[in-house]
Parts: structure tokens; C-alpha cells; sequence
DNA sequence: TGCACATATGAATAGATCTTCAAGTGTTGT
DNA sequence: ACAACACTTGAAGATCTATTCATATGTGCA
């Protein structure tokens, strides 16, 4: 139950978080979950499709990337089961596949755009 | 308003998921953050301090790495307000210092932890 | 069938990131 | 002052990630 090569201060409180700590499977998931929304490229992908399905030029051209950038992103997001792809024709219509994703955009972006109003000196794109 | 340099399928769609977009500045802040929640090692550390601060060597403790590691991502973390220090003697003491990054963790840990126990078969930790 | 289109994929390069090791800062105790 | 301690920092190397260009797949239309 202890293989840690460093010393402990409080003995008590480490064994009581190391508890509480979630599954490494679940820490590993999230993390990934967490990676996928950390690129702004990706991130605008994500933010596109909150209202619907785009195809992947229209996606391209509102996240201002080149179709094989978006088309790679989306083959990420898609292999992570976070985005859904409808073939209609020689389109395809990615939308957003995971509510639990959608919460995590909705509360960061209206932190983001909250913060930004409560901090404005904190960096702004004039 | 437009200098895009890939064609459109839906430019009414387009146009109007545009207006949507979050300020760039908002993306990227948001994008920082998801990005400083993406590697289980900090992931770990923030899920430690959920429950109250701890110091550096613990904290490395708890999520087995190094100390010198651990320090590395709390200056990362710190660096962005995610966390803050408190010096007490030659001790440091960190705690979570984002409301904001608090709710997210609690979503996506929760998220997690449910996604495991409805589907199993994705990948699990003896 | 043949061509244009929408998307997907592979390979390669450039850039970012993480970990480690070694050394640095400041504090406590003798 | 000196040494042990808790933490911080810098630099280097290995690994990951993202973007681009070229090419492949598959559809629709003439």
C-alpha cells in the first residue's frame, strides 16, 4: 500500500487523501478528457458545435483552420467518443456526443467570459 | 469580417456560430486552463488539495513523484492562480485557489467515476 | 467512366511539455 | 557559523503534440 520514495509530514492526512484519491484509470480519463480541451483550435471546434451539427468545412471555416487541421482534430475527438460523425452524401456533420463535455465547456467558458469582465487587466484581445 | 480562406457550405450557420465564438482572449484562457488539468500528475495534486492544503512533501507523497516534480507543476499551477502558497517556516503550503477550477474538477471527477460504473469495459484498474 | 468535390489519412517537421539531476535560496536548530 | 532541511529553480534530454503537404477514399454528377 506504500511504495512512495519521499518523506511525509503530516502521515495522517497523506493516507487519508491517498484514500479519496479517485481510480489512476479514472485520474488517466479525465486527464485525456482535460487534454482534448486544452488546444484553442479544438476548443473552437467544440464551441461551434454547442448550438449543432456543422460539416467539416463550415467547422474549418469558423475555427479559422485549414480542412485537414480540422478533420485531424475532429478524428481525435472522435476516437475519445466526444464528438459524432453523420455521413449524409460526401459530407459529414460532426456534432457534440458527451453532455458531460458540453457542462465542462458551458462552466469554463462562462468563467472565462465572467472573469474576464470581473478582470479585464489580466490580458484582452482590443 | 471575413478572411477565411476555405469555403463554406452553410454561410448563414457560419456567420452566426462566428458571432457565438468567445473572444479570443477567452479561448485561450480556457484552453490554458483545461491544458494545466491535463496531465495526471497535476491532476493528482489538484485532487489532493481538494480537500484542504497541504505542503510540498506531502503533496509529492500523495501523488508519487518527486518532490522536485511536484514543485514544478505547483509553480506551473501557481503561475495561472490555480493555486497559491503559504509559507509557514521552511514549509510551503499549497491550497486551491480557483473556485472556478474546483467546480470542474468536481464535474469531470464525478463524470468519471459514473462513466466507470456504466461502462465498465473501457478500461479499469484491477 | 471520368472528373470534381468533401473528407480522411500518413508522414514529416517544428514546437511544446515533462522528468530528472544538480545546484540554489532561505529557514531552523546547535 | 555550520549543517540539515523544505522547497525552488535551471538546464538537458526524451517524449508528445500540432500543423502542413501530399495522397487516398468515397460520393455525386455528367
Amino acid at each position: 500500500m506504500d511504495g512512495c520514495a519521499v518523506k511525509v509530514v503530516d502521515a495522517e492526512r497523506v493516507a487519508a487523501v491517498r484514500e479519496r484519491m479517485p481510480a489512476p484509470a479514472d485520474l488517466a480519463d479525465t486527464a485525456e478528457v482535460f487534454g482534448l480541451l486544452s488546444d484553442p483550435n479544438r476548443l473552437r471546434l467544440l464551441v461551434a458545435l454547442l448550438d449543432g451539427e456543422l460539416c467539416v468545412c463550415d467547422l474549418a471555416a469558423v475555427t479559422g483552420q485549414s480542412e485537414s487541421a480540422a478533420s485531424h482534430a475532429l478524428r481525435l475527438l472522435r476516437a475519445h467518443r466526444v464528438v459524432t460523425a453523420r455521413r449524409a452524401g460526401r459530407m459529414a456533420y460532426y456534432r457534440l456526443a458527451d453532455p458531460h463535455v458540453r457542462m465542462l465547456l458551458d462552466l469554463a467558458l462562462a468563467h472565462a467570459e465572467h472573469t474576464d469582465l470581473m478582470h479585464p487587466e489580466r490580458g484582452g484581445e482590443g
